[in-house]
DNA sequence: GTAAAATATATGCGCAGCGCATATAAATGA
DNA sequence: TCATTTATATGCGCTGCGCATATATTTTAC
């Protein structure tokens, strides 16, 4: 591919990574005032609860972290009483589960999630909203390129508030 | 504000979570390859490149961390070799400059994250581009609240390519 | 049926990076 | 001139990561 910084003339370029960046930017400091941990146990939280009983070496690839990584980060969950790992039906394997308290806390992240994004949109009208939700989804579709890295880029989403997922063949 | 996780019912939102999110990513992980530093160095040397002969304090502000992770962080560019402390007007302050090597590692950062955005817009029309291109605009307005974080929002971006920036009174 | 290979989890270790508290040097102001 | 403020740097401990490796269980090959 070719250098872009100099052959292309269209801001709406920057203008995306700019947004990207300040957003997650946002999103990342709302969640640390829930959850006081590295930016992926927020993800952790959230996948687990759409997938009860997964087992380390799934969310490591959902995760897409290295596996060590991936077990210490379930260590400090289930420390903090977020977590609890059960027996799986593969006996090497562990289960996954939220306790009462991580449930409770996920639903603190998703909303705080959701309140600073809202907050970013509330200067468009309800048709910009639709135009600009149209055209995300279209750029959405060309991201992931593998099975996983689809759920990797909802690892934080809100499935309430995003019926038709626009990535293709993904059900989270 | 209340509680957005049960209120909305538009699936922007989280459309464009999920989209930051996976943008974010794959600029880091594109930036990584060049540099394989953490995420704020990357931010350091694009920040320079603007403004020769920036202090450790100010540049603190504008990437927004404390002041001893930002001396470790200079350290850690000089020991690379991209940047260089020299004697300031202000005898207690340093100024900061990007060395030869720095410019260099500079304009692949550049390319590189303009690259990635490119490739995630692959799929818009002309036309498309225009009008997401001002809807984005329009929500960026909005985003910034202090001076300081107006610098920080655009710590990544490329002024050749974005030159009417639309935060409001931003010069970079 | 048993031994080898593959799979899932866990741990030892060292490193990157961060922030708090503190120290030092220079400029400012009373 | 001396106290205060400002800019930089350092000691220290913590979080979090990945590589290499160890252990337990399942699957596969014969």
């Amino acid at each position: 591919m070719r250098c872009a910084y100099i052959t292309i003339m269209d801001r709406t370029t920057n203008l995306l990574g700019a947004l990207a960046l300040g957003l997650t930017d946002r999103i990342q400091a709302s969640l640390k005032q829930v959850l006081d941990r590295s930016g992926e146990s927020a993800a952790a939280i959230i996948v687990l609860g759409y997938a009860p009983g997964l087992s380390v070496e799934t969310l490591r690839q959902v995760l897409e972290r290295s596996h060590p990584g991936t077990v210490r980060l379930i260590d400090r969950l289930e420390q903090d009483g977020l977590v609890e790992r059960r027996e799986a039906r593969d006996g090497r394997a562990v289960a996954l589960h939220l306790t009462r308290k991580g449930m409770k806390t996920r639903d603190s992240l998703m909303t705080q999630r959701l309140d600073t994004l809202e907050q970013a949109l509330q200067g468009l009208t309800g048709e910009e909203r639709k135009v600009l939700g149209k055209l995300l989804a279209k750029v959405l579709t060309n991201l992931p390129h593998s099975e996983m890295s689809k759920h990797n880029i909802c690892r934080l989403c809100s499935v309430p508030t995003c019926e038709a997922c626009p990535i293709p063949g993904n059900a989270v």
